[in-house]
DNA sequence: TTGTTAAAAGACATCAATGTCTTTATTAAA
DNA sequence: TTTAATAAAGACATTGATGTCTTTTAACAA
């Protein structure tokens, strides 16, 4: 029930973009690491993904960062997921089975199947935009401290 | 959404050692580790802990090994969670964030909590004795191949 | 009592996730 | 064109979960 740091890290990245670059520009990732609070050097890994799969764009040189795109808003969850590769979390057997499906069902198979299909189903439709609180005035505090 | 092979073998083990004193009396961990197809001594840290928390019973010597007793069946699975020391998994936090709270909410709490909080109460209300099925001639292959 | 069996315990190895530090590549500004 | 800023990339360290191997402890059987 629980998600990779890295998970954490690029989903609290990308809010912090979203909300910040409102009144600035690109945002450097020392300053998404200090926001954050988060080791800069490992963030700096778990932001290259997140360009290499289009949720955020990238500049490098003076007066570059981290800034959002046109998909940035729309992004499902369930991309944070993709990029951290723990897909399995909604697809393997909490037994950890390997044969284990609606033919050969393990004992906790179809109590298990109904939550994780609506975890699923909550990062499917729950989009980037839908955690963007503006009106909140501490908005960034929400997501800060590590 | 996913838990440690700790949780699993436990389980797993609670389910075969139930299912199988039925026939023999008690199962020696060199025969759970092969009927499950497990690694025999880490599979042996398990038990012990499975065995101090009292969910399983064990006898050392000829003849010995590892029985269930008058908990076994009424174990709720959340007792496993415990085992393994991953209870944080209904509690945290799923950004991880230390001071996110129902008073200081992080953009994901209130999605988060309503689901965990199903995960936390099926394994609450379902107990050991409500995966063993003895009407399923091969239950044991249900539960068996890793 | 002695030997054998099996759990319990401890020492060490492996692996993946995370974290730190350094180097390289690219871009804008001077 | 040179320099500085910044992302990207790579090498290595740390840590916790998992796995292997050996030693110790306890209980039964001969």
């Amino acid at each position: 029930m629980f998600f990779s740091k890295s998970f954490g890290y690029a989903l609290r990245s990308v809010l912090y973009v979203s909300a910040e670059s409102e009144k600035q520009g690109k945002i450097p990732l020392e300053k998404i690491a200090e926001g954050l609070n988060v080791p800069r050097h490992f963030l700096g890994k778990v932001m290259k993904k997140l360009v290499k799969q289009g949720i955020l764009s990238s500049q490098k040189g003076p007066n570059g960062g981290f800034f959002i795109n046109d998909s940035t808003l729309q992004t499902p969850l369930i991309q944070f997921i993709h990029l951290t590769g723990e897909d399995d979390h909604f697809k393997s057997c909490v037994l950890r089975l390997r044969n284990c499906d609606a033919s050969r069902p393990c004992p906790m198979h179809s109590r298990a199947e109904q939550l994780r299909d609506q975890w699923e189903e909550v990062f499917s439709k729950t989009l980037v935009s839908d955690l963007l609180n503006k009106d909140q005035p501490n908005y960034i505090d929400s997501i800060a401290i590590l």
